[in-house]
DNA sequence: GTAATGACAGACCAAAATGGTCTGCGATAA
DNA sequence: TTATCGCAGACCATTTTGGTCTGTCATTAC
């Protein structure tokens, strides 16, 4: 729960391989697949769905590939989510998958839940594929979140 | 994909309820259940997650029932999160499920997502049972978005 | 012109997560 | 002593997810 699907996951290590490329630089599902140990079939769905919301450009043909339509910093996470799997929502009752939730006439929660929604929203939106591969320092936001909530939210190595 | 599962979302219902019957009144599974039109049974564990962390105090009893254990501004969402669910993560890696992630050697994006994720974690931290049932304005944080990055981000001091 | 490359498309399947049901036991106050 | 209400866990159906397989279309190197 809450958690980002494996697409997403190649969608970003794809993205952000083709972003230290440079611009105009073109890169095949083969060789990507190959060296992220991704199974390239499903890359390869990836890719075009990427492809399709306009984020990067196929070049169909021999010695093709994809590269990127838009400039790295425009790819923020949040696009490259959408563009994999579809609208994004925290709650059901607020992406349209669930219009029908049994709760929805006595919730008194979904307001500050969207609200809350809108924050994550925010933070997927402002972190690009751009800042995806740099360092740390560079990142906006907050913290280093060791030992935040006593979860092993990172272990290191 | 990064959506609240619906047992959070019952349980975010229930607490709410019961906060607003301020802290001590008892309120039990059925009246609830009833309320909400969830399902006793599911709403029944949920309630004993919740129970076993020590957010809430059952009393196993006729007229028992539950009742907060600790103040509502104490009870965040993300407590709650981790009592119904366990622990959470939005990549595999960072939260102990998928310590076999197969790009994991190769993986160059890991360190800015669980930064992400800290943010998302940190929201939800800050994001208390007793303000699910308040007005969006007495919501703490940012809210609107417009100023979210660029400067550290303190809630709940 | 044609063969090799690489994108495009979609059916198909297995495993896991999720949402929900059922059954029985244990505690306690009326 | 019994009705109420929490405790515990097996169990099942549906959905989501990750992945496979099969084949077609576009381009260009040769
Ligand atoms: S319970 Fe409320 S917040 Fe949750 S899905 Fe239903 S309407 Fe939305
Ligand atoms: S690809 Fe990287 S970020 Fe994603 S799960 Fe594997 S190690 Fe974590």
């Amino acid at each position: 729960m809450l958690k980002l699907t494996k697409k997403v996951d190649y969608a970003l290590l794809a993205l952000n391989l083709m972003a230290r490329n440079e611009e105009g630089g073109i890169s095949n599902v083969r060789d990507i697949a190959a060296l992220y140990s991704i199974p390239p079939e499903i890359l390869a769905k990836v890719m075009q769905k990427l492809s399709k919301s306009g984020l990067i450009q196929s070049h169909n043909a021999p010695k093709g590939g994809y590269s990127l339509k838009v400039p790295a910093e425009e790819i923020s996470v949040l696009k490259v989510l959408v563009a994999v799997e579809g609208p994004v929502g925290i709650v059901s009752c607020s992406d349209g998958t669930d219009r029908t939730c049994q709760q929805r006439d006595q919730c008194d929660i979904r307001s500050p839940l969207e609200r809350l929604q809108n924050n994550i929203l925010w933070f997927l939106e402002a972190l690009s594929i751009r800042e995806l591969g740099q360092e740390p320092a560079v990142l906006k936001g907050v913290t280093d979140g060791s030992s935040l909530f006593g979860q092993p939210l990172h272990h290191k190595g």
